[in-house]
DNA sequence: TTAGGGTTAG
């Protein structure tokens, strides 16, 4: 399997399944899927062809005069037609030179000219181990894993394919895009394909568990590797496991990593400060923050813009608002303020602390004085205002942001899809999904309970559905009171199997359920006469459903369910040591009757009861004995019957006695 | 010695 497959297999399509119309659909409509925009064959160069066709001989045979060199690199970095320019000065360049040009769009964030000057380095094989380093690099800082795999998997040369700066460059092009489970895989198959990971390989794994859930026992099977691998931890797998344990709300352990560094001998620089004070900020413990600060200044080093930021955390964490804005005006002062994030630390602490009238004066502020923003200062005060009731005013700055920025990512819609929905502006949801799909952005668990939610709420169950199971199909776990609540309501809207449908997902996806959903599921299979469905349901769950809705069940069952599955619902009853109702038995009877083909059912039946214990009632019996000639077993049945008849009143005179 | 790793916001 190449890598492409290995990290992308896994996952599924990156669309976004929501386009269909959100008004009442028929029930058979499918819900519509896009296939993934990217093939694995686009943009994927063939080298060996065109080299063929190339008449260029090795750039590295010629020898090149460097001020050549150098106004043929300036050409080609101010060219506004890279593919002629590169063809005409093709020859005087050098491997390294197109390496440096490659540098210095990717530096410039110049992207479409990066992805044009490697692939004419593909076309004509000017290229070694970091230009594809860098190329994926640069891949990954676009946000375009998908084209760093395919250059990765067009490498030619299987070692150069285990080269570790290629790999790292790859796992942190994954990683740096939340794939980290594709990134282990691919280390592992890496591994096995020869690679020898470094430091520099854990280090950028490790980064990769920072915002995992678990993320620090994670951490800690990386540590536990590169040590049994002989490799010792540096400043850097330090710096990344300190992160890991602020983000993790492991101040403890961030510590006790902090104090084993220093006795390592390896003196503690800004990162590892910012990071154990970021640990801090967890509970707002300012006391060792500041005392943390203090330590830091008196070992020589000068606190900087992250280090103050991340002080102004602990501030606005711990609730002390005032040193926040005193703080926050010292950033100022010294030109740390520029972008909006002390803002929206300080605007977010406000908020949640229930100060929501503060946050929107600094909002409003920070709109004054022009500070630059990539969106975050909204998306925190639309949340804010969710939150805090103040509905409208949401969705008004939900609308500003759309219409002045055009910077989306996933937390950004979810938001904007929050606050359209509570204001039941469903036009608005519709256009955000359309921005989705559009964007290639694919929905996370937020996003899919953001909606079912205000499906449900809108009525819209049967969309609800077709969303949940969507929700399902990606692999997300479901919420169950959600679910539970979405069962009913399909019920009562004439989509019992929907809800069954829901039912069996929540079954699947969680170990432990609330044990009431059985019954209600029961009954709404029975009340809709989806009996053969209702049959699986009270045979797995007869212990957590009432007496009351298994005799529906099963007097039901008697009449229309399928007439092999009788016998096996007495057994069931039987089995988990249910008493069984005599009208229970007086319907099967009766189903019997009208069913001579089936005379050896009624007959293992009746020899069961015998054997268990049970009697039919005398109106049953009578209607046995007179239609026993139908059955073409009359001795057999009057002997059963009468077998069963003392029985029964030896039974009777016994409690008598009692 | 042309390449790859760690810090602050929703």
């Amino acid at each position: 399997m190449d890598a492409f497959a290995l990290a992308v297999g896994c996952h599924s399509s990156p669309t976004t399944p929501f386009q269909s119309p959100p008004s009442p659909l028929p029930r058979n409509h499918r819900y519509p899927r896009r296939i993934p925009a990217v093939s694995k064959t686009l943009d994927k160069p063939h080298a060996s062809t065109s080299a063929a066709s190339s008449s260029s001989s090795p750039a590295t045979i010629r020898p090149s005069n460097s001020s050549a060199r150098r106004i043929a690199i300036a050409e080609v970095e101010a060219s506004t037609d890279l593919d002629s320019t590169l063809s005409r000065v093709e020859g005087i360049l050098q491997v390294q030179d197109y390496n440096n040009i490659l540098c210095y769009f990717g530096e410039l964030r110049r992207w479409t000219e990066v992805s044009q000057l490697f692939d004419w380095m593909q076309r004509h094989e000017k290229l070694n181990f970091s230009s594809y380093s860098s190329f994926i690099k640069y891949m990954g800082i676009s946000h375009n894993p998908m084209k760093a795999l395919q250059a990765y998997d067009s490498i030619p040369d299987k070692s150069l394919k285990v080269n570790v700066s290629i790999c790292n460059s790859l796992l942190g092009c994954l990683v740096k895009n939340g794939r980290f489970e594709s990134s282990i895989k691919l280390f592992n198959q890496m591994k096995d394909d020869g690679l020898s990971p470094d430091l520099v390989t854990y280090s950028t794994l490790l980064s990769g568990c920072r915002k995992l859930k678990n993320g620090y026992s994670k951490a800690m099977q990386l540590v536990q590797e590169l040590e049994n691998k002989g490799l010792h931890m540096d400043g850097v797998i330090y710096g990344t496991l300190l992160a890991t344990c602020a983000s993790n709300n492991l101040c403890e352990e961030a510590e006790s990593y902090f104090q084993q560094m220093k006795d390592e001998g390896c003196p503690p620089n800004l990162f590892h400060y910012s990071s154990l004070l970021n640990a801090y900020s967890v509970d707002g413990n300012y006391v060792k923050a500041e005392k943390l600060v203090n330590d830091m200044k008196s070992s020589g080093l000068v606190p900087n813009k992250v280090i103050l930021t991340t002080l102004l955390k602990v501030y606005t964490r711990g609730g002390l608002f005032e040193k926040s804005k005193e703080l926050l005006a010292e950033l100022e002062f010294l030109g740390y303020a520029e972008d909006e994030m002390p803002y929206c630390l300080l605007m977010d602490g406000l908020a949640k602390a229930g100060h929501i009238h503060e946050a929107k004066a600094l909002f409003a502020e920070m709109k004054q004085k022009h500070v630059k923003s990539d969106g975050y200062a909204h998306s925190i005060m639309i949340s804010a205002l969710c939150r805090g009731g103040l509905l409208k005013e949401g969705r008004i700055l939900a609308k500003e942001f759309e219409a002045n920025c055009n910077k989306y990512d996933l937390v950004m819609l979810n938001t904007l899809l929050r606050a359209y929905c509570n204001t039941g502006d469903m036009d608005s949801v519709m256009q955000v999904l359309g921005k989705m799909d559009k964007l290639a952005i694919s929905p996370d668990w937020n996003t899919f309970h953001i909606l079912i939610k205000y499906f449900c709420k809108e009525k819209l169950y049967h969309l609800a559905y077709r969303t949940i199971e969507d929700m399902h199909g990606r692999g997300h776990q479901l919420n169950e009171d959600l679910c539970s609540s979405l069962i009913l309501q399909l019920g009562q809207s004439g989509f019992p199997s929907e809800a069954f449908s829901v039912y069996n997902m929540l079954r699947y996806s969680k170990r432990t359920l609330c044990k009431s959903i059985h019954e209600k599921m029961l009954d709404l299979l029975v009340a809709a006469g989806l009996l053969k469905d209702a049959y699986v349901v009270m045979k797995d769950n007869m212990e957590w459903i009432s007496t009351s809705s298994l005799d529906k069940f099963a007097v039901s069952f008697m009449r229309s369910g399928n007439i092999n599955l009788i016998n096996d619902v007495f057994k069931a009853f039987h089995r988990s040591r249910r008493q069984i109702n005599p009208d229970i038995f007086r319907a099967a009877v009766s189903r019997y009757l009208g069913k001579p083909e089936k005379t050896q059912l009624l007959l293992q039946l009746l020899q069961w009861m015998s054997r268990h214990g049970y009697c039919v009632d005398s109106s049953s019996r009578n209607l046995l004995l007179k239609n026993s000639h139908l059955f073409g077993q009359k001795q057999l049945i009057a002997e059963i019957l009468s077998k069963q008849h003392m029985m029964s009143r030896k039974l009777r005179s016994q409690e008598v006695k009692k």
